[in-house]
DNA sequence: ACCTGAACACCGTTCAAGT
DNA sequence: ACCTGAACACCGTTCAAGT
């Protein structure tokens, strides 16, 4: 038994369970194996995710993108977007954490080298740099990652069954707001929004 | 023993505790009542969670400001990140559901009337509020809420760590980053860069 | 009608013991 | 050195019983 098949183990079950459904016991199954044999390779069950979440990031692929900065920051926050939804637990995993751990900031160095190549001032950048990454984050974690006909349904139902009265707003436009609730295409909408405020904010700071 | 103690009882334990600590044992043990009690007003955990989810919303303060859309949208955007940052459960909450609940709708109903009266049209409408409602929502779960001194050391002490070589852009930046990782003020930065973007798009769609 | 004790099927982790 | 069974202090919830 290996560190190494204890991590890739611990990320199938998150895959197949997500993190409110993965234990300490029955990661010991999967591994057949007493649950107390995974505290020798690790501390407890925190330092196991932390080391999980490593792990994800070195699966996670930096290309910087050849080409103007808008192109590469876009381009990287798809491809963060395509790792969130096909393994929806590293929104959680990354949740649980406040401060910064190290296997995370890969996406941060891509982001920063296409800010700096395309001209933004250092003291720019970082600033400039985190709507975008609470946007992608954010969108994983709040709006329905999987956006398929039958949620949109169920999210046109209950807004369709608020009281028209004390939501006029919401009643009238319930379609729309049903539709707007999730899927890529409303993704890729609000990171072009941002983008074109980072824009204008490059723009006047030149 | 009334619903009402009962929520409010939850309330005061999720905010001193947080989700993560909230449990139906302690619950009952604060009513000073046994933990099968409980379950004669509400169905289970969940539907406790949820009902204090509306407790929550109903707390939320609609108030749509005059003058032009984009301080109407700044001021509820404001509004609802320094709940968030008052009652950090709720963000929790809020992430076990992904289909809309009711009581989440007061943000959504007040924005859309501001939106609509500012003259964005009902297609558009819909979709950009959500990038709004995602940021906030976004930068209170992955953002130090409370974003003091003592965790932008840390913050900075984990970036400076950082091997320079496989990391040289976070490394140069390192200072400038730890500080753009939370705070009002970094909150109201980005939400200026999101409603430039909306701007120019109302521009262009008029 | 409202409440509850005992019990069940789970957790993460400690500790002392096995090889 | 590596593994493990038993046990402890917790969970949410079922069920049958109490008033």
């Amino acid at each position: 038994l290996t560190r190494d098949q204890i991590l890739r183990a611990t990320w199938h079950l998150l895959d197949r369970d997500g993190l409110a459904g993965f234990t300490m016991r029955r990661l010991a199954e999967e591994l057949s194996v007493a649950p107390m044999t995974l505290y020798g390779y690790f501390e407890d069950k925190d330092a196991l995710l932390d080391a999980v979440l490593d792990l994800g990031s070195e699966r996670f692929d930096i290309r910087i993108p050849a080409g103007r900065w808008r192109q590469g920051l876009r381009e990287l926050c798809l491809q963060l977007y395509d790792t969130l939804c096909e393994h929806p637990f590293i929104v959680d995993l990354r949740r649980r954490r406040p401060i910064v751990n190290p296997g995370a900031l890969r996406f941060t160095e891509a982001a920063m080298r296409i800010l700096g190549v395309g001209g933004f001032p250092p003291d720019l950048a970082p600033r400039a740099l985190r709507p975008l990454f609470v946007y992608v984050f954010g969108y994983a974690a709040f709006s329905s990652a999987v956006h398929d006909e039958a949620g949109e349904r169920a999210a046109l139902a209950t807004l369709l069954s608020v009281p028209a009265d004390r939501y006029p707003a919401v009643a009238a436009a319930a379609p729309a707001l049903a539709a707007s609730l999730g899927g890529r295409e409303q993704f890729e909408y609000g990171l072009e929004r941002i983008l074109d405020g980072l824009q204008a904010e490059r723009r006047t700071r030149r």
